[in-house]
This record gives structure tokens, sequence and C-alpha cells, in this order.
DNA sequence: TGACAAACGGGGTGCCCCTCCATATCTTGG
DNA sequence: CCAAGATATGGAGGGGCACCCCGTTTGTCA
């Protein structure tokens, strides 16, 4: 988890060792510097800490996005195994509101997250971005809690994603981030009005 | 609505004429620009567009945020004004949703507002900015809805506004604006999970 | 109308993003 | 083991932006 792991998959050319090891120079200075600064973290400073120069940067990294998608990789990549885990479990539309809890917290506390999260293309995110492993990993929480009846079917993973995003990137930073992100995602999902004589799920 | 009006309510010495010209050009460029660009605008093109230098500029807005906070009033009061106006209506809870629906469009159409929102004291903004205006305004509209019911009785303004916020940053910009906002505010206040057998609105 | 407060804006500093290209470093076939 | 060629590097430079200093101009009012 705190190791860095290796470059992409499957470059059809394995990097040269140097440049391998300023890869992931690159990308350990990346994470400690977005975690101070967040995601508008300067990227020549970033170089500086790596210390390489500007240009390797982004020779490696052509664009702040592709860096803020390999930094956070691996964190999205543990969201996704927890919301395997959980799509095991017997509750199925207790075990999404969890997971949405879960993302809500990680975005709110980790900082450039969530930014990261909304820069890439518009809302569907497309490619194997980070959007779009949340996106796969939560649609399957998403299909079962609403095969048991406890989530409404006109529901998108989508939605409820950008939701929890924009909740995550709003208390980005604040003091008690984590409290806020979960009361306010909770405040989304359970909706506003008092609920009937005895709740679905009380 | 269009005129902007003039400078705050009362500077304790009156403008000298050539520096008020300024600061309405100043305004008018910014909301131009702003338009265009988003919340992120140059203030050296906006201080070019408005014939003016950027010391200027910075003189009459010592922060972005200052400057914003003018660019959005009128556009916030407007939207108080409909806060106050459905504080008439007979059904509270309908009024409170209509309201933040409406917030979340104009949020999401209009460039740069919501991050403004977003930027001052972390969450409940504390002065006589934007977002005391429309915590102000809207409050009275929960207070009433509370009061019928329509609405448990934890919820808070600062909540509520927070949420429609996020929603609008997360949209801005997008195609089809307006729709996704509505579409995920309403979601939020509606709740993910089931309506029981009557929804308690339908 | 003249003197003084008020306002102005050019230009400087420091930071940032991004690219070019002369140089240095790895890798591999002989 | 070594050279030749492919790869990778980073300093320097172009273009922008935010913000401030301070000599100059412009209203204002007695």
């Amino acid at each position: 988890m705190t190791e860095i792991s290796a470059a992409p998959a499957a470059p059809v050319r394995p990097l040269r060792a140097d440049a391998r090891r300023n890869y992931d120079r690159i990308l350990a200075a990346a994470g400690a510097e977005v975690a101070r600064s967040g995601a508008n973290a300067s990227l020549e400073e970033i170089a500086r800490q790596a210390g390489v120069g500007s240009a390797t940067l982004h020779r490696h990294f052509p664009t702040r996005q592709a860096l803020l998608e390999e930094v956070f990789h691996d964190r999205v990549e543990a969201l996704c195994a927890q919301a395997r885990e959980l799509a095991a479990s017997d509750d199925p539309g207790e075990a999404l509101v969890t997971w949405l809890r879960a993302v809500a917290v990680y975005g709110a506390t980790t900082r450039g997250l969530a930014a990261s999260l909304m820069m890439g293309p518009p809302h569907p995110p497309s490619g194997a971005g980070c959007g779009s492993m949340l996106l796969d990993a939560g649609g399957e929480l998403l299909r079962r809690a609403q095969g048991a009846g406890a989530v409404r079917p006109e529901t998108t993973m989508v939605d409820l994603l950008t939701l929890v995003n924009a909740v995550s990137l709003v208390t980005e930073g604040v003091a008690d981030a984590a409290d806020e992100a979960v009361r306010l995602v909770s405040l989304a999902i359970d909706g506003v009005r008092p609920l009937p004589v005895s709740g679905p799920a009380a």
C-alpha cells in the first residue's frame, strides 16, 4: 500500500532503468505534495522534490490529470476492493450505503482525490481511469441493492458517485472533513423528508 | 438587475468620481470574463478589458473573493427575493424544495457562482457575504417547512446549501447543467430508498 | 484657482506551466 | 568488453499570472 508498485501494466517497451526510477520518485513526491497542497500542487515543486527536471515530469505525465490518476490509483483500487467485499453482504442496501460513506470519507480526507475524479471527461468517465474503476465496482453494489428493493430502480451509479464526489470536494480541507462528509452523504441518501412512522430500514 | 448598482452600502467617504467609474467598469468586465472562464478568470485580463491597470483592480478588490462577491451580489439578491416570495406559499415543504432547485440551477448555470460561495470562511459563512444572505433567506423557508412537518427537524440550512452548492460546483460547465443539477438535487432531497406505498408528497 | 488628498498604472518580483534541444546515460549486438 | 544508437535528461527560455511599489495624474473643495 505504501509501496509504489510499478509503471502501468503493459508499457509496450519496458522503461529504461533510470527512467523508471525517476517515474517512481516523481510519483512519491507527488503523493506527498498533493497531500500537502491539494490537487493544484505545483508541478515544479514536485519535480524539485523528486530531484528531477520539470521536463522529465512532463514527459512521464503529460497532464496533471495523468499524474493524479496514477497517484491515487492504489487508493482507488482499495476502495474497489472494499466494494467487492461488501458485494457479498447479505444486506445489499446497507452495503451500498456503507460503501458510499466510505468513498465520501476517503475523498474528503485525501486531498486532491475528489478534484482529480472530477477532472476527466465531464461526468460519465470513460476510459480505464479512477472514475471508471469506482463506477464499475459500485455498479455491482447498486445492482444488488436495487435487486433487493432497497434502492429506487431509476438511480444510477453515475449520479450517486457524482453526488458523493461533490460532497468530498466541498468538505475537503475542512477541519472535521470525515464527519462532515458522512453527515452530508447520509442526508442525501435518506432525503430531507421525515421518515414515515417506521422507515424501510429502521 | 442588469444595471450595476453602486459601491457597497456605506463607504464612510464617498468614492471619488473617477474611482467609482473604474469600480463599475471593473465589475462589468469581471462579470463578462467570469461568465466566460469561471471563477478562476485572469484578474489581469479583467483589468485589461476594463481599461484599468491591475493595481487599480487590486485596490478596489483586495481579493478574488471580494470581487466575485460583488459580481454575484445582484444575482444572489434575486435568489433571496425568490425565497421571500416562496415563504408565503401555503405548501412550505414544496416551497423549500422549489427554492433549493432554483439555487442549484442558478449555481450550475452561472459560472463561478458556486465556487465563489465556497471560497469564504470554511462552511458556515459568517459576515454579510453572499453565503450569509442565502443562509438567512433560506433559513426562513426551512423553518416553515419544518414547522409543517415536511422536513426532518435536525436538518440545517447550512447542510442543505452546502449540498446544493456542491452539486452546482460539480455540474457547472456541463452541457445540460441545469437538468443535471435539478436531477441530483432531487435525488438528494428524496433520498435513494424507494418510497413507501404512497410517498409523503406524491 | 491652487493645493492637497485620492486615485492611477507602468513596471518589477516571484512563481508557474510547458517546450526545445544539446548533453548524458543506458542497452545491446558483436 | 566496447561502441553505436536508442532513450532519457534537465537547464534555459517563452509566455502568463498575481500582487505590490511608488512616481505621476486627477478630482475636489476651500
